[in-house]
DNA sequence: CTTGCGCCCGACAACGTTGTCACGTCACTG
DNA sequence: CAGTGACGTGACAACGTTGTCGGGCGCAAG
């Protein structure tokens, strides 16, 4: 096998090799490299191994982005996702969801933590469309989502994830917040429950107040009046949650049940719980699930999510526009899924076919 | 303000528009857009006003790629990070650990799962090459990296993360494995267990059989002989885990203590030490943190990886190299962390000087 | 033997941008 | 008042690729 060419300078990094350099060595035009690369018809089988066995002596890589630039469809096989933290359990699980149907469409993925930062948002946008992505993903932050429509006018399409746009008609793929907080309230009163706590995130972050309103539909199904005193939004991190989950449960008529919801606040709760020995007595039923929620003492009962339905049906939303879907946007409601594990059965004051 | 172009077609998705566009509205030349685009100096400060209310007008966005292929530099201000899945959450935080330090020097960044998938490993450095990453933050699951010496050579740096590469010198940062597992053996002994169990992944995944390493080391040290029928690799589940737990904890000679080298390992043995009822009569300390571990009864001892600092670690090296640091590849390695938190410091039976 | 057609192949322009260069203007300097 | 240099600006080529088109060749049909 020859030697990879031009060895004048001794330690200098190698240039990258171009369609130039492996038509040259196979002794062929530009245009021939180009249609063997993208497997184009006309090329016979012998010009075709030539060029194949050069590229691949030179070890050739074809720059996307620059066939991108003339190509006709113009796609750089890229989307961007934007979620709240790559970190967060819940978004993780859903960019990998996404990551399964990309990879099988030959799409790589950008992925972008917002937490929650509105600035971060526009930031993370700009930088995506200034690389071409062919589409955006996006838990949206802002209260405004409309700045987007230039990217959708302009033909990338758009699948908001997890919470609806504001200002855009757009297709979304999000939780059943309400329902599922509904359903959490229904499980409690169930279980002779009558004063439950709700424990939410900022309010201003839209799924926490649509579990709110979920709480409170659920109690007004069942003829309890909302008592102000045992709902608190605004909480962000486990800390403040135990801080304000021990509060509620050394008030003078404290809540017999307490539903909690979102990851970090469960466990803030359950922390809480712990700390009074009060994890017997107190239900809870948390949003989202905890990891490793049935190895702990009473395993943790939760209203949990599909994250991989989620993000299998926002890839496949996404991709079906690709593909020249123009119908209707079409917004996705992903059901919860309630999983009994103990902390959310343990029986209240109205129990009365109960015993314990 | 004047009306947007060309507004012939109604519903047509609108052209993207280029710097001629901008040049075109603000009445000036293409490369003085680019100079006031590019923040370049020498344009007064009529123009280049000029130049930015008809950009802002027009809603331009350059295209990176493009001023990438003429560009010295040639940059494209990306990135790619192979990790064994973004789902998994040391991964994620290690995800999101560099993504900060790629965000503040305005890069954005690929991330690739490879599920241990030796042909996902080489499909993902691929499908990132062609779209030109500036550099590489490898999880390695091949025998043989030196497939990536082409990039190398060709000016992409690599680093190596949470596992050494094999075929090739390049920079690497990784756990401390084997003394982690050391002393997470150590630590047992000083409890007074003779008798401790290995559980860990497949054996073909190097971080595995370091620890397995560190444990026989730490035994040796202790002057323990190392028994074979209490070392069992090949786990890569928590239900395998937990089916092997169980046969060892039923053995007639049963082990005291039980050192679990994986997070999902971890979380299947403390299933069968609960399903056994056994949980606060075997020690158990487990590598890598277990979220929540300390809502269990008995909180979860652990040998803690520091995944935001490796994240740190990694990307800052690579960006080192970008910036064209060319001293011998550096090998970090980041020492993990004890947390005692009560299941490891269950007293075994040479604890003598020890109640229960 | 022509004609026509299909196949193989390469020259060339174009994609949207930046590097190079040259030109014109203006304020200084000598 | 000529010479000099700095500044502001745009024409043009180039980056690596693909779309277009046309030329050459071989073969079947007329």
């Amino acid at each position: 096998m020859t030697s990879v060419s031009g060895d004048s300078s001794p330690s200098a990094t190698r240039r990258r090799p171009t369609m130039r350099d492996v038509a040259r060595l196979a002794g062929v035009g530009i245009k021939t490299v180009s249609r063997v690369v993208n497997g184009e018809p006309n090329v016979s089988a012998a010009t075709a191994e030539r060029v194949r066995r050069a590229a691949a002596e030179l070890f050739y890589e074809p720059d996307l982005h620059a066939g991108n630039l003339r190509r006709a469809d113009g796609r750089s096989r890229t989307l961007g996702l934007l979620v709240s933290s790559v970190a967060n359990p819940f978004a993780a699980q859903v960019h990998r969801a996404i990551e399964r149907v990309a990879t099988e469409r030959g799409y790589a993925v950008f992925a972008a933590s917002l937490e929650d930062d509105p600035g971060a948002e526009l930031r993370a946008v700009t930088a995506l469309a200034q690389r071409r992505v062919d589409g955006f993903i996006v838990t949206p932050v802002r209260d405004d989502q409309s700045y987007l429509r230039v990217h959708t006018d302009r033909g990338t399409p758009l699948v908001c994830l997890d919470r609806e746009p504001h200002g855009i008609e757009t297709d979304s793929v999000v939780t059943s917040n309400v329902e599922g907080a509904r359903d959490a309230v229904r499980h409690l009163v169930s279980y002779g429950h009558r004063r439950i706590a709700f424990l939410g995130d900022l309010e201003r972050i839209k799924t926490a107040s649509l579990r709110r309103d979920g709480y409170v539909r659920g109690l007004t199904a069942a003829g309890i009046e909302v008592d102000p005193a045992l709902i608190v939004l605004g909480l962000h991190d486990d800390a403040t949650a135990t801080a304000v989950a021990r509060r509620l449960l050394t008030l003078p008529d404290p809540p017999t049940a307490i539903f909690s919801s979102q990851n970090l606040i469960t466990i803030g709760t359950i922390r809480a719980l712990q700390q009074l020995g009060l994890e017997h007595e107190v239900a809870l039923v948390g949003f989202d699930d905890v990891e490793t929620g049935d190895l702990i003492k009473p395993a943790i009962t939760t209203i949990s999510q599909d994250a991989d339905r989620i993000g299998r049906l926002a890839a496949e939303r996404l991709f079906a526009r690709l593909d020249g879907d123009t119908s209707a946007p079409r917004h996705v409601v992903v059901p919860t899924r309630l999983v009994v594990r103990g902390s959310g059965e343990i029986p209240g004051p109205a129990a009365l076919h109960r015993t314990r």
